[in-house]
DNA sequence: TTAGAGTCTCCCGATGGCAGGAGAGTCAAG
DNA sequence: CTTGACTCTCCTGCCATCGGGAGACTCTAA
């Protein structure tokens, strides 16, 4: 209790407007991250309005960069569980990060895979064939 | 009128079950179609019944066939509408098939930039680096 | 004091392709 | 006639990630 006029100093924590603007994020998404519990508030003001803090800036970057690598909302939140907990969650995110690897390598196998059959498919394309009541398209082997 | 018990010439389609057993589909699966104009049934028993002719067998066999090869229902209905209007839709499907593959291919694009910036991220990733309090993980550049 | 902007909770919608179930009616065999 | 299988319509849910809006409340500046 020093001097008068300690905008600074008082920090009470923003409201979710504030936050919503600094961080490029639609105030819904917030909402919907604390209902989560991936962004906690610190807390409530008198009205009931959510209150966070500066902090939850950085665990927002924090939160779309993870997200912008393809890692879902639970992902993340174990991520920030261990951070959380006092830890480096390094380990854990590069795990993640590594399932991340795989999973796209299992997702453009398919695609490679069904790309093939495609390409393989309008290879013998008849564009014109011989019409053949027995089938919807004779290019087509069903 | 001609004779007694002519089962077999006497055709007024098969129920849905009947059509679920022999094309390996769910019932459900059937209803569905049905309602989204995929798979016209021939129309109604007197108790209300979808009866549906032995060509829905042919029809559903087309339909998974796309499916598998990846198109939406509703492209299915585009290729369908063309053989229905009479024509052979093989032109139709060719398009849709060639767009599928430029589909597959944007997203392999997309996959393999993400599993790229995943690598570079994780290939100077420090498992165990100086705790940073202005960062929640210091091999994220948030 | 009052207007307006901001915020609250709660509920619905959307995407795609069905699955599950309730409650009621239909049909064939015994 | 009864039983049990089949079918009907209609409603809900799912998967993720929010967006839109209603109705009520709070806060701030003039």
């Amino acid at each position: 209790m020093a001097a008068i006029g300690m905008k600074t100093g008082m920090k009470t924590g923003m409201k979710i407007g504030e936050l919503a603007g600094r961080s490029g994020l639609p105030v819904k998404t917030l909402r919907y991250y604390e209902d989560l519990g991936l962004l906690p508030a610190i807390g409530r003001s008198e009205g009931g309005y959510r209150l966070f803090a500066e902090e939850s800036l950085r665990r927002l970057k924090f939160i779309r960069k993870l997200k912008t690598l393809g890692l879902s909302l639970e992902e993340i939140q174990g991520c920030l569980a261990v951070s959380d907990a006092g830890s480096l969650p390094c380990g854990d995110i590069a795990i993640q990060l590594e399932c991340q690897i795989e999973r796209i390598d299992g997702q453009i196998k398919e695609l490679r895979q069904l790309r093939k059959e495609l390409k393989d498919l309008l290879a013998g394309w008849q564009s014109d064939p011989a019409k053949d009541d027995a089938v919807i398209c004779p290019n087509l082997q069903v």
